[in-house]
DNA sequence: TTACGCGATGCAATCGATTACATATTGCCT
DNA sequence: AGGCAATATGTAATCGATTGCATCGCGTAA
């Protein structure tokens, strides 16, 4: 009961010393030089070397020390993935794409959650530059003074996904949320809705403002009031759909499109309490098309993003960006598309 | 349009080598040893001193070399958290847990995304024998051959949570699933449901296992039937929950008690499917209470479990383990709690 | 046979921070 | 004043893998 924290074995922390690539040399009977070219590329040596070397390898049970090889290489084979909520389905589904291909390359992804916390943020970003991490994977827009111009902060390269601030050398991944959201007010005009309220995701982020611009847009272009009092401004959580609802019926909306999924089901919640149905009274389309959303009652109609495919290829940018490749587009914006539903129907009363 | 990487500061991967310490010390006429007691521990140096290696830090704008750092002291300050499906909403509240707790420890938390791949399991224990990391936190059950005896994996400590295998020496943090499950089968009971099915997880899962001993023993305390065509093995999918239903209402239950939350999503799904109504026709429990299951339709009656102190916990334990501190208990069993909603209620016919 | 070339291997420097040990400086006590 | 302790700093070894350069040996072509 003394003991309680290790075993030990050829290579463990517990006891004895650690096998190293000179214990594989003594053994194998040849220098370390070989042994580190052994496992780097076999082809190299002759092939009674490295069955010598592969033996002593199995028998000791050997392991790289990444430590050692890290600092001798410079480099970490680490992307760190900054973002503002993990807890957030739709970032957990891009992070999927991400880790992907970056095993594919033999990079690890971390997480670095910020909670919209300015000082993780900064403690992030510093992560980086103090060299554990060869890049960086932005999915969090409120980059706050780091808004240098090149896809380098502070030395390290970078790709944004989602969120984005200006500037023509910044490398990103994002989606047509603009024409999305118009997209959305266009699905809700044409099943007869001629008061189509807004729920908001907070004012500051990008995608926020281009989903805003888009309901706007789309609701001149069908010839729509577009009545202030329509408008809320979210914070991207369930409850704040919920909170939008007692003040935006005052505008006697009979469609709601809100900037994501969660707060559509905050709203349905809403309308729930104050014995509205969806889509019998109140038609709700939101973004993102979460996991859930289309298990949800009623299923969810909402625009769909290519989550997973988002992560693929920010991450792809960065692997090219990490070997010191020109890159084809430094902006790809992907497409997204409507996923109609049951959440979305014609107005009670038709419409005039 | 030609140099797309890299802008070039003092300390950028781009242009010249980044400063070091070396040239900390020679800009502040110092030795190296001088700026790194000076940096780790300020107190130890003359405020002159002191003083003189602050700006010259500040001037050069010089980050330690983690790289290197690890390499002497043999440690990375990283912990890697293996978890089957990062996606769903339960392990990230968990991971919020953790990676709060490393943290405040000067750690880093790693995610390790396994998607139940026996391969990819493999690739991240190996992470944590080449030092990637100094200690492991399993989230995942199937822990493969691991299954060691003591709390150490090839000389890797770790803690596991939720999911464990047996031994006295491996420290763990769980829920108390066999009692939350016969709380809920007791609960629907006492609303006088007579005939209870049950959506299983994974059988080859601890806390599938679990939970199902749970609901059986339940069921006969309440002196209820037990009858196998009433159980259906899910995946712990939304889609495997609706895939049951068919099946499963061949038997006539009217309540189902479902071993996640996402499978009872699901089987309202396929209730819906059927014409059936919840709770009118048929209650649904389910399991976790995700972030969705209040805000669901109708909102889940579900077991609430701990999840962000589960996740405090397991880390704390394991920065104990690191640090080779005697460990006060090995196992820690936190309390479950049933959050009554409506998914819930008496039998539409007075079960009798 | 000599020389050249190439493939295989060894030697030793290197990456950059940490730290045990040595040294130097100051002050204090008797 | 002499000696000892405490404090501040420097010197240099160290962590373990990688890699440029040197070397060795063997085969082949002139």
């Amino acid at each position: 009961m003394a003991d309680n924290t290790q075993v030990k074995n050829a290579n463990g922390r517990g006891g004895d010393k650690p096998t190293t690539m000179a214990d594989i040399a003594r053994i194998a009977g040849v220098s370390t030089a070989t042994v580190s070219r052994a496992l780097a590329n076999p082809a190299v040596v002759t092939a009674e070397t490295r069955e010598k070397i592969d033996r002593a390898v199995a028998d000791a049970d050997y392991r790289v020390n990444t430590l050692a090889r890290n600092l001798r290489k410079m480099e970490t084979r680490t992307i760190l993935v900054i973002v503002p909520d993990i807890a957030n389905p739709f970032f957990s589904d891009i992070f999927r794409g991400i880790e992907e291909v970056a095993h594919e390359n033999g990079f690890v992804a971390v997480i670095g959650n910020t909670e919209v916390d300015p000082e993780r943020e900064a403690a992030y970003a510093n992560m980086a530059r103090e060299r554990r991490a060869d890049g960086l994977l932005l999915l969090d827009g409120k980059l706050p003074a780091w808004a240098s111009g090149a896809s380098a902060l502070g030395g390290v390269p970078f790709v944004m996904a989602c969120e984005y601030v200006d500037g023509p050398d910044i490398c990103l991944v994002r989606t047509d949320n603009y024409d999305a959201a118009k997209l959305a007010v266009a699905h809700l005009a044409e099943l007869g809705h001629r008061r189509i309220a807004h729920i908001a995701g907070p004012l500051d982020r990008s995608i926020s403002q281009d989903r805003m611009r888009g309901y706007h847009d789309g609701l001149a272009e069908a010839g729509l009031d577009d009545d202030p009092a329509l408008i809320f401004e979210g914070d991207f959580g369930l409850d704040s759909g919920t909170a939008a609802i007692p003040t935006l019926m005052l505008g006697k909306p009979t469609a709601i499109f809100t900037s994501n999924d969660e707060m559509a089901m905050g709203a349905i919640q809403g309308l729930r309490a104050m014995g509205l149905g969806v889509p019998e009274d109140v038609s709700v389309v939101g973004f993102d098309d979460i996991r859930f959303a289309g298990a949800y009652n009623p299923p969810l109609t909402t625009v769909a993003q290519p989550r997973y495919e988002i992560g693929r290829l920010a991450t792809e940018m960065l692997m090219q960006l990490l070997s010191g490749h020109e890159l084809g587009q430094r902006q790809r914006v992907l497409n997204s598309s409507l996923v109609i539903r049951e959440s979305s129907a014609p107005p009670a009363k038709a419409g005039g």
